[in-house]
DNA sequence: CAAGATGATTCGAA
DNA sequence: TTCGAATCATCTTG
């Protein structure tokens, strides 16, 4: 039904009895009339409303003037009121069913992001965390910081217009909101129109901005997920590490090749070395181990390489420990080599004993061949060795071999053990995986017991 | 351009 | 969580 017409019906029931209408409105007698003519103000009545309602029909100046003629009647107030009232009263069921609705939870979730994101909220780091998170899993440090910057610009970017937008929607929201609080002031001179209905628009407009708003929260999360895919997906776009690291990591691995688990002391150390992050070293050192164990025969022209490598290292440090001894004590025998273990650069102090122990004794870490593999343990066990004793840790392990190789060309030392001078993939077991490898790789055990001998029988 | 090398990711197991 | 294994995607090399 047409409101107006409904507005017109109960105000016509209202008033013709002349009661007071609900709250306690009561009309004034109406002009030209004694107040006891009912069907006199039902009359004066009847011709106002019908003027208002016809207004709308005449020319401006006619409704200027006529408009004004009606402001001016007494009655104006007490109808203005009753119209009011009866409008407020059937717009309450509209207003229940839309007030207080709950914060919704998909523009929270979107407020939620955009905090996390860093473009809202605080100016200063904002997005940093996301960006280090991000910057994190890719690549080198020198690309992370290229990378980094150019996220951090692009969010910042982001952010810039996302504030720009939102404070323009603000902006068109507040002058909005104001214009129609004075249209309808202005309004509520000649229309039915309470304060409350006004805060009722208000509220009305901000929930339209703020509808507004959430597609600008929405699209910036979009634009936010973009860039950070796009950054993200960067970590495929891998840069293989230089020269260097590779070398610096080969060298760990192949002289910790018995236990090649770096520590996480050892990984970090790696990582500042070779300017990578920690995790790049995991994922070295998991690709290597691998792919080491898959052809040991590819690798063996590289760990000879890197056998050699550290062995002239360590050799240095021996023929001066050789040289040194044999200064400072002329009658010893070459093979003696009664050195200081100061002497030996090696990773850790407490190794060095093992070091010469297993140097002069034959005694190695024990260690099991894949199939693929074997040739190395069939040299070693045709050389006759019994492995037995001691455990040694990795990196002393392959010094010892390296060592053995090194000394026998550098020293004159008759390497009893045939003086193999491959650098052997000892440490992986029957099964293809290297052996007990939980003690840390500078950590030794000097003794172990004949239990503990790796046979390559079972293969 | 194809093949191999290599860094990163994913997934299941321990 | 870490590791092995498989796999992907890109880079390098011939």
């Amino acid at each position: 039904m047409d409101e107006q017409a409904r507005i017109m019906q109960a105000l016509g029931g209202v008033s013709l009895a002349g009661h007071s209408v609900q709250g306690g409105m009561a009309l004034p007698p109406p002009h030209g009339h004694d107040g006891t003519d009912g069907d006199g103000r039902k009359q004066d009545i009847g011709d106002i409303l019908h003027q208002i309602m016809t207004i709308t029909d005449q020319s401006l100046d006619e409704a200027q003037a006529k408009k004004h003629g009606l402001n001016c009647h007494r009655m104006k107030p007490a109808l203005f009121s009753v119209l009011c009232e009866i409008k407020e009263k059937t717009g309450l069921s509209i207003r229940g069913a839309q007030e207080e609705d709950p914060p919704d939870p998909q523009l929270m979730r979107l407020d939620n992001m955009l905090l996390a994101e860093g473009v809202s909220g605080p100016e200063k780091g904002g997005g940093s965390a996301a960006a280090a998170a991000a910057a994190a899993a890719a690549g080198s440090p020198a690309d992370n910081s290229i990378e980094h910057s150019d996220y951090r610009a692009k969010l910042s970017q982001i952010r810039q217009i996302y504030h720009t937008e939102l404070e323009k929607y603000e902006q068109a929201c507040n002058e909005f909101t104001t214009h129609v609080m004075n249209l309808l002031r202005e309004q509520s001179r000649t229309r039915p129109i309470s304060p409350k209905e006004i805060e009722r628009m208000v509220s009305i407009i901000h929930r339209k901005f703020s509808s507004i708003q959430m597609q600008l929260k929405q699209s910036t999360c979009e634009a936010v997920m973009i860039l950070r895919s796009r950054f993200l997906d960067a970590r495929r776009k891998r840069r293989n590490f230089s020269k260097q690291a590779t070398e610096i990591l080969n060298e760990y691995f192949y002289s910790h090749l018995s236990n090649p688990y770096p520590s996480e002391e050892a990984k970090e150390e790696l990582a500042k070395k070779c300017s990578i992050t920690v995790s790049q070293v995991s994922n070295w050192f998991g690709n290597k181990r691998i792919r080491y164990k898959k052809n040991i025969g590819k690798f063996q022209e590289e760990a000879n390489l890197y056998a050699a490598k550290t062995a002239v290292t360590a050799a240095h440090a021996v023929a001066a420990a050789v040289q040194n001894s044999q200064t400072n004590s002329p009658t010893t025998p070459n093979s003696g080599f009664q050195m200081k273990d100061e002497e030996f650069q090696l990773d850790s102090a407490e190794n060095k004993n093992t070091l010469l122990t297993n140097m002069f004794t034959g005694s190695s870490g024990s260690f099991n061949l894949p199939n693929s593999g074997d040739m190395f343990m069939s040299m070693q066990n045709l050389n006759g060795d019994s492995y037995q004793g001691a455990h040694v840790g990795a990196n002393v392990q392959s010094q010892v071999d390296t060592l053995r190789h090194v000394i026998s060309q550098t020293a004159g030392y008759n390497d009893a053990l045939g003086g193999n001078p491959m650098y052997s993939p000892h440490g992986l077991n029957g099964n293809g995986g290297w052996h007990d490898a939980t003690t840390p790789s500078s950590v030794i055990s000097p003794t172990e017991g004949p239990g503990s001998v790796h046979s390559d029988t079972s293969n």
